[in-house]
DNA sequence: GGTGCTCATACGATCAACGTATAGCAATCT
DNA sequence: AGATTGCTATACGTTGATCGTATGAGCACC
């Protein structure tokens, strides 16, 4: 019974359900009916011989069996594509590639590489998820995931983008207005995921300085922080990319040009496997390049 | 057109067909007809858009793409049964295991391991193929592959089972006979493989000591030294496992008892990938734990 | 040159998966 | 509370893809 359907297309509407929660949901998306995906639903429980997903009549629920599949599912579903992929001659690319990244990056540097991408990869189309939140990525539909910072799940593969320098900014004015002011002393903007009141900056030496500051301003968004360095409300420990034209321009201007905060790790991480279709390997071969460019450890 | 075949039983069958090298033979082992499978195969290289096999009437050959595909195709096929078995809730191992493994180990000690696997779990069969020659992963389907010494191939997941200790032993006769000789001067019986006529011993302070000998006799098989040794036609370097209870009962005796061999490691290589079948990875958990027995570091 | 094997193609037959229609059910709306 | 809407599961007839059998063609070995 139900020993010929495709095991792969078994797999694919499961996935597709567990993402719409819903059986008809996902039958309009595969543009198939109901009753369809309702069978194979059936057919793939009957074939593993678990429960994978416990319906009532209006809601629809992953068992833990169903949770455990899904993230099997979907690497086993990448690896066909790459097994596709591979064996295309013409290295047109196409389908589509979920990335869940920081809200400040994916806003303003990474969305340039992303959308370089696309022009190039016309066929290509990119779910962009700006998330700054810690995500549970086995559950997530998610191909490539960019992170400040160390990546807590070990089933992930990670690469190290680069390691981006920051510096301590604001305007001339601004300087001059509290001449001769201690550090400590001045007028704080602070971001507030990384710094609290204490903020520890390094010389050139690598030896550590903290300074414990009363900020003007807290902020959990970085663009708020920036345009008020550039009001001259305070000054900020921004990332250089961020402020580079601003350095150049003099709109900014390196306040410590001795002192540094410690340097942010950005991270690429997949989901594990060894092979992935090559959109996501492409994709993540042209934000490393785009880093190495933009994020150079050295600019 | 071809959309409704099962892609893994696609794979399956490309699989069986390159491994018993003709459709035909692939269609008996698969318990189908010929034209299926020569349909299936068809339907395969449609999806693709790759030829995989070129097949003439008497011959089949795989191309490079269908070379490629195999090692792809073997993982896929594995991951599935990971994901069946992972499921089961009775933990009944079922299937066939491919081992290829040093014909020495292979029959005598791993073979140990073998068969109390194969009594714990009656419904699993292993194919046993025991062979020196270096062997190419990709194209053997094989799910795990016993080696002395390193493993060439970077592409699989390579552990240590056990680093083997290897002294000098004779018999007391033997001994007896050359009383007074120099170690270098005595009649040694020698394993090509791994010895030459130049054989090094080290001290308990690690330290090598190299000794010209010329050997009485040489041989590519351990079992034929070890015979000779016993008869007290010479001295051989063997491992201790293999002579431990000629030691312990005094057939055979320590020659040198502050000097050993280089220890030899014995490795365990799977293919790439996430998950494995079951029973994979149970009996490699088998062996690695009859290893830490039999094979201990200190034994 | 015959024989034995191979793989590819043609042709009905079968049967599994499909869509449509229906029943049952829970939550929300009126 | 009753009506409504949306959901999933089952029943049923149909379709069409895959199947096995039969056949054709080609190479190798005797």
């Amino acid at each position: 019974m139900s020993t010929r359907f495709d095991r792969l297309a078994l797999l694919e509407t499961f996935v597709r359900i567990a993402e719409r929660q819903s059986l008809s949901g996902a039958a309009r998306d595969l543009g198939t009916s109901q009753p369809s995906v309702s069978r194979q639903l059936a057919a793939l429980e009957n074939r593993l011989g678990v429960v994978l997903i416990r319906r009532t009549t209006h809601d629809v629920t992953l068992t833990p069996d169903g949770l455990e599949l899904l993230a099997d599912a979907r690497r086993m579903l990448g690896e066909w594509e790459a097994i596709k992929d591979r064996h295309r001659k013409d290295d047109a690319l196409m389908g589509t590639i979920r990335v869940i990244a920081p809200v400040a990056l994916g806003q303003s540097l990474f969305i340039k590489s992303a959308t370089h991408f696309m022009k190039d990869h016309p066929d290509v189309t990119i779910d962009w998820w700006l998330r700054d939140d810690a995500i549970r990525f086995a559950e997530e539909g998610c191909d490539c995931w960019l992170k400040i910072g160390s990546v807590p799940d070990d089933t992930l593969i990670v690469r190290e983008l680069a390691r981006v320098e920051r510096l301590v900014v604001g305007t001339t004015e601004c300087l001059a207005q509290h001449a001769g002011i201690d550090l400590e002393a001045m007028p704080w903007l602070t971001l507030g995921p990384f710094e609290g009141n204490r903020i520890e900056l390094f010389d050139e030496s690598g030896t550590p300085k903290t300074f414990a500051v009363t900020p003007k301003m807290a902020s959990d968004n970085i663009f708020a922080v920036y345009e008020a360095a550039k009001q001259g409300v305070g000054i900020a420990i921004m990332p250089r990319w961020f402020v580079a034209s601003d350095l150049e321009d003099g709109t900014l201007i390196d306040v410590a040009p001795n002192l540094r905060a410690a340097r942010l790790p950005v991270n690429l991480a997949l989901a594990s496997g060894t092979r992935r279709p090559a959109r996501v390997e492409q994709f993540c071969e042209a934000v490393q390049d785009y880093c190495d460019v933009h994020l150079r450890v050295d600019a």
